[in-house]
DNA sequence: CTCAGGTGTTTACGATGTCAACATAAAAAC
DNA sequence: GTTTTTATGTTGACATCGTAAACACCTGAG
């Protein structure tokens, strides 16, 4: 039992402070909000002096910037993971929107730094931007393979992407504003105990086909 | 020409403070955004001091709900003009639709304020709560009609007004954010001059139809 | 071993949200 | 019409925040 990186008697430096910053960032974003969210609070939990963020990062929006763009990397991932179980393009482009709802459910901060809290300028954080773009890349593949499995019409796969975007991308944000409450909730069960993915897959699953097959009534279920 | 209520001499009480600070707000919001916001500059813009604004809004942030309130019943006045040009419940739907998003293009500091960038509690400001759900219903109103239309399938409304809620709002939040400029700006025309309520129609012509009509190859257009 | 640069600390400053104490105008009571 | 109460605005203060400058400490290149 050897004890190499222990914390004994703490070293003036820290070894690895800049991710124990954004480690303590979001652990603060979890607990207390985006307004919670202070430089100083930040340090203080990594246990350093207030100023010590500065030699990490240049500003508080410079920590927030890369706190998204992690979020943006993480999304991404969670998409892949979920894609790679199926073959079925429909399912491919399902199983994306799943994980893309998910990721916004368990964690509301986080997705909310990302799209529309925060006005960070996209030319000032060019590692976000191209995060960002990413994940966009990533649905307009699954897209490109719906058009090829003849599931979605031919034509500008950019509108396509950008019409399954829009649907995604407002569910998420309703369901962590919590505004649709009353389609999560209230599914039987127990009172008050979903967990935040539960919510997610019950909002997704009763939701998942309306875009796809649209809302005529063709198919009365 | 009788100058009743002239601004001769600043009197010692403002007549109107409550509506000079909201308007104050609102113009520093549109000027500087969300960040930009201070409870000092919005005092000093009505020309009064630093903590007059205490002896009409508690807080800031009950200022920022009133301003939500007051954004969410424009929305719901904008809807409500657009939708009565309409009979078919099909076309008074998508007005809405297109107010909705023209809404969030041409007041994004205000889009913003209402959805996602600042986390207020419902339950603390029952106005704001009572005005959003307003917009909602009118919604849930326009989504029965098309039932009764035969253009919705039967079943759950709220689930349908939930989906359609979801496409509009994500699109609008896109929008607001500029993640849609390649849909916007590229349509012909001159470089940059498209004002924010032609880039919300053109976004809206082009992806109106994708949620109902459904996404399937049963028509190329 | 030296010393130069990277990393953390201390101190300081202006700006902010908020509160308490005070001032003044308008409304109510007499 | 005068007095008193209440509503509204001002001044000054305080803790906290983001940020910068000056200083201290550690580490690795020479």
């Amino acid at each position: 039992m050897k004890q190499k990186e222990e914390k004994e008697s703490r070293p003036y430096h820290h070894g690895d402070l800049r991710n124990a910053l954004i480690e303590s960032a979001v652990d603060i974003l979890r607990e207390e909000g985006f307004h919670g969210l202070t430089l100083r609070k930040t340090a203080a939990r990594a246990g350093v002096s207030h100023s010590a963020p500065y030699r990490h990062f240049p500003s508080k929006e410079a920590l927030i910037a890369e706190i998204s763009r992690m979020g943006f990397a993480e999304l991404t991932a969670r998409g892949q993971k979920y894609i790679s179980r199926f073959t079925d393009a429909g399912d491919r482009l399902k199983a994306y929107g799943f994980a893309y709802v998910e990721f916004a459910a368990e964690n509301p901060t986080h997705f909310r730094i990302m799209f529309g809290q925060t006005e960070l300028n996209p030319e000032e954080y060019p590692e976000l931007k191209e995060t960002g773009e990413g994940s966009f890349y990533l649905l307009l593949e699954l897209v490109v393979e719906c058009q090829k499995a003849k599931i979605f019409e031919a034509g500008d796969p950019y509108r396509l992407a950008a019409a399954n975007w829009s649907y995604v991308h407002g569910m998420a944000h309703l369901l962590v504003d919590q505004k649709l409450d009353w389609m999560v909730s209230l599914k039987g069960k127990d009172q008050k105990g979903d967990s935040p993915s539960q919510q997610a897959r019950i909002l997704w699953e009763s939701m998942q086909d309306i875009l796809i097959q649209g809302m005529g009534p063709h198919s009365e279920e």
